[in-house]
RNA sequence: GCCGACGUAGCUCAGCUGGUAGAGCACUUCACUCGUAAUGAAGGGGUCCCCGGUUCGAGUCCGGGCGUCGGCUCCA
């Protein structure tokens, strides 16, 4: 048989011949080095058979960076560590070990309960295998050979799901450990020359909270102790933009053990709140939105009407009133109010859309463990807004919320990814009703260019939707917006509108907000500029620096030109040296620092006129302007908040 | 809620096997009045997260709670 080499050139092997027979064939270094094939772009264990005709293609241990390389190389490591895990605990159940984005882990049952202290002799065992050699051998049974096997070896994780697969299971045996696994796998462990374990952590059987809890040691591994320096390094770097942290240094927000998951605000903090504010009233108005306020307390039966009496209550603060008064709740969403608000008056066909937008606080009583500085909040603030809409209205309110939410985005320059939830099995209304409803919401996708992925199965029982996700500063995706369409909930309350045919008909409501929640946003936000906002937002967007205690004036008088002309203009005229100032300007992350001293005082041409400053840009760039032209450019800048 | 770790000054952290708490930054005062990332000196500041236990004695050991961090589950 034949396969094609990336050259385009045709190799000439035995019927039969796996990757490594292949690699052999072109040179014993390579045979040496080749960790992985790539068959026509997916990768491809060596021990496999390659089929006549196949493009391949070799990984090698040179091929540190590449994902499949580096896949290969933890998936091993994995399961050195199972090996490492057997030997020091004995009775030890196995579970699952892939790797994962940065690393691998590998999940077990123990006997005992281990600490963070045992990783160190795990480690040490991991390394002791790697210096005495360990090479990966392949086989491949029926399902029946491998169940009998792993009860044998009374693996209980192993057998149900030897018992979950089809046709035949393949196994990897290094040393004397023996596991149940697709593969690929290294040829041995010569390549692994860094490895650390990271972190322990429970992890659920399958990822269900109904099965047992496991034991998770995270792990890392690379093909050179400079990689695994390297990644260390972006890790320290990535927590110096940890939201968190930043909140602090740049006095933007804190929170405290009084009040947890419920961010205080700090005026620069509050800054950036009406920065986001501001955007979603003024891009409402332009949208035909209507804001509204309902209130933050209802009543039980408002909650059993909505469902969330029945589905989120254990996510309530519940309140208590006067001795013989109902009890109220909080809200944890806006859409009971919005229901009611809706309900309130006889609605037109002619009336429709009516789009009620809200930014109101709303809390969820989360459960323990499971908050997140900004990104998992109590108190939460949503840029919300319900629409109700005619079924034949869908289609382009869809379309107009994806176009907001692009608007919005772009403001930051950022780029969320979308997900397409479909119908779930268990779910209302009729199939006509599902196909036109995920129609609507994938064209508008579609037609705006966003990327997303369709996440089968995910939707709400009520209706499909559309979520914006963003990442973290530690590659955590976190839900942003979220866009929902819901046939259920006006029905739960009654509401109805009269049509053209002067007939009630249940309008269609569509849950949207499209940042989020603002406290998320935020967090996002703030990691994604590493606190160096731009202009238009900055919480204080120049600074004036006298030079010595006689340009006070001057500078008080500079200032409050810049505060005139609407700019977040603040003065720093401490005893302190100008270097001094200048490096706590440059650590607060302030767009622009105006230095005044005897230069530009000789340069005013007249009384309070600033005909020359001395202008540093955040970063270090510095130049000379007029205090015109510096507004004009402030002006410029500040424009950005909105390019209409 | 679950697994693991942590909780000392406003912040970042030190505090050996139990003997009565310390540094840097920040803050206050004084001197210096300074040209683009840290001027110098002095001073103030702590229920060592909370409750209970062991002990002559607990920041330190044990138990419980609360909070935070890394995961799991859940979720914007």
């Amino acid at each position: 048989m034949k396969v094609v080499l990336p050259d385009s050139s045709e190799l000439e092997l035995p019927d039969g011949a796996n990757g490594l027979d292949a690699a052999r064939a072109i040179g014993p270094k390579l045979a040496e080095q080749a960790v992985l094939v790539k068959v026509d772009g997916a990768t491809r264990d060596l021990r496999l058979p390659l089929v006549d005709g196949e493009s391949i293609r070799f990984l090698t241990t040179r091929d540190t960076d590449d994902p499949d390389a580096l896949f290969v190389l933890r998936h091993s490591t994995a399961h050195l560590l199972a090996e490492a895990v057997m030997r020091l605990h004995p009775g030890v159940k196995i579970a699952i070990g892939p790797p994962i984005a940065d690393g691998f882990y590998y999940d077990f049952e123990f006997q005992e309960p281990i600490s963070e202290a045992d990783l160190e002799a795990i480690e040490a065992e991991i390394r002791r295998e790697i210096t005495e050699g360990r090479e990966w051998t392949r086989e491949e049974l029926s399902r029946d050979e491998a169940i009998a096997r792993f009860e044998a070896e009374s693996q209980p994780y192993k057998v149900e799901l030897a018992r979950d697969a089809e046709g035949q299971i393949s196994l990897y045996t290094q040393g004397d450990f023996t596991d149940l696994c697709r593969g690929p796998h290294l040829q041995n462990a010569e390549p692994i020359k860094a490895v650390k374990l990271t972190s322990l952590a429970g992890a659920y059987w399958r990822g269900d909270e109904h099965n047992a809890q496991l034991t998770r040691i995270y792990g890392t591994a690379f093909y050179s102790q400079a990689d695994l320096d390297a990644h260390l390094e972006r890790l320290e770097q990535a927590r110096a933009r940890d939201h968190r942290k930043l909140g602090r240094d740049l006095d933007l927000f804190h929170l405290s053990d009084h009040s947890p998951g419920s961010p205080f605000w700090h005026p620069k903090g509050m800054v950036l709140w009406n920065g986001l504010e501001d955007m979603r009233r003024r891009e409402n108005r332009r949208r035909g939105y209507q804001e509204v306020k309902t209130p933050l307390l209802y009543d039980i039966q408002t909650y059993i009407t909505s469902g969330h009496y029945e589905n989120y209550r254990e996510n309530m603060f519940f309140v208590e009133t006067h001795e013989g008064e109902e009890p109220l709740a909080l809200k944890p969403m806006n859409c009971p109010g919005h229901m009611l608000l809706f309900g309130s008056e006889l609605r037109s066909y002619r009336d429709l859309p009516i789009r009620y937008a809200e930014s109101s606080t709303l809390h969820r009583d989360e459960r323990g463990g499971t908050l997140h500085g900004l990104l998992r909040v109590k108190h939460i603030t949503q840029d919300d807004a319900h629409v109700f809409v005619t079924e034949e209205q869908i289609q382009d309110e869809i379309d107009g919320m994806i176009d907001f939410a692009t608007y919005l985005y772009d403001r930051f320059g950022v780029t969320p990814h979308a997900e397409l939830s479909t119908r779930p099995e268990k779910r209302l209304g009729t199939d006509e009703q599902w196909d036109r409803a995920e129609e609507a919401l994938e064209a508008a996708l579609v037609r705006h260019g966003l990327e997303y992925v369709i996440s089968p199965g995910e939707g709400t029982f009520y209706g499909p939707k559309i979520d914006l996700h963003m990442t973290d500063v530690l590659g955590r995706s976190w839900q942003m917006g979220t866009i929902q369409l819901d046939y259920q909930m006006p029905v739960q309350f009654g509401l109805t509108y009269m049509g053209a045919d002067n007939r009630e008909h249940s309008p269609v409501v569509i849950h949207r907000a499209l940042l989020g929640s603002l406290e998320r946003f935020l967090g996002i936000l703030v990691e994604h500029y590493g606190g160096a906002f731009p202009f238009w937002l900055a919480p204080v967007q120049a600074r004036v620096v006298p030079v010595g205690e006689g340009h006070r004036d001057a500078a008080r008088a500079l200032r409050d030109r810049f505060a005139e002309e609407g700019f977040r203009v603040d003065l720093d005229e401490r005893d302190e040296t100008l270097g001094k100032r200048i490096r706590d300007a440059e650590l607060e992350k302030v767009p622009f620092v105006v230095v005044y001293g005897d230069r530009e005082s000789e340069a005013a041409r007249a009384w309070r006129s600033f005909e020359l400053l001395a202008v540093r840009e955040r970063g270090g760039e510095q130049s000379d302007v007029s205090l015109d032209a510096l507004l004009e450019s402030f002006r410029e800048l500040a424009a950005e908040a909105d390019p209409r």
